[in-house]
DNA sequence: AACAACTACTTTGCATGCAAAATAAATTAT
DNA sequence: ATAATTTATTTTGCATGCAAAGTAGTTGTT
């Protein structure tokens, strides 16, 4: 009975347990804004910076470049936003957000507070430990690829 | 500019970013099976409890019962295993790997040490305390779920 | 025994995630 | 300047993840 096979012994089990469980619970506390947690994701970054490239959009989201393209479609039929080609380079696409898309800011800010009752079980230090380690092993990942 | 819904604040989008990062790194790992990420966990549990039912399985792997269906009957027809149904209870249906299932475990032996190598910038401490802070945090979900 | 309520699974419809192919436009090489 | 190459984005085909509806088969009730 090999130990290194067993599900609770591997790290990659408690991601995907985990990353399914966080997209889980932010579904009701995004039902509100009618969006998933990706096109959630999308807006986060927008509402930070707004008017950038896809490509942009990409690197600082890590959503798929496919996906994006429907995320964006879908997001601009909600009315959140718009895509515009860049003028100086036809390859090019902006998204910028509409009034309605900036205005949805106010009500996402509540977000972040509702998933934090969901996890009162962590410590305040817990948590900043775990963001720790979490960024050293997304640092693993960005070597790796190199492979 | 609340922090609250900076990108880089968020706990949930460093599980997605990473999740994904697995099932990624993974992949050309299991090409030599033939098998995807999901298929290998639940292959996993398999070489830890043969013979369980679907509803064991669902509750070790985590993985979506609908989702679960498809997956049984792909590597049903990839010939690692076989679904038969309870003669007990007509409901229950049970896996039980076949021989060619059960040698592959062999093969799959080799695929946590290549992902450790991928991941190593990470100490066994550091993977250790990992995982307990993962755990607890699993903790929380399990609790936040009675809302 | 007959019916209501419950269980174990499967199916369905929609939204990604991923790799690879396809497009279109800009850049580089010859 | 024209072809070859590179870059930005979309499209395609396949594999889940998720919620909700649908199917059998069981159990509990009266």
């Amino acid at each position: 009975m090999s130990e290194l096979l067993k599900l609770e012994n591997q790290l990659c089990h408690r991601f995907y347990t985990l990353s399914n469980a966080f997209t889980r619970a932010y579904r009701p506390l995004l039902k509100a804004l009618d969006i998933t947690y990706p096109q959630y994701v999308t807006l986060m970054a927008l509402w930070e910076h707004d008017g950038i490239t896809i490509a942009e959009l990409l690197d600082r989201t890590a959503i798929d470049g496919g996906a994006m393209s429907l995320i964006l479609k879908k997001l601009q039929d909600k009315g959140f936003l718009v895509v515009t080609k860049d003028k100086a380079d036809k390859r090019v696409k902006r998204v910028q957000l509409t009034e309605t898309g900036k205005k949805k800011k106010a009500i996402a800010e509540a977000v972040p507070a509702q998933m934090l009752c969901k996890l009162n079980g962590m410590t305040a230090d817990e948590s900043r430990t775990l963001k720790v380690l979490l960024d050293k092993l997304g640092g693993c990942f960005e070597n790796a690829d190199l492979n």
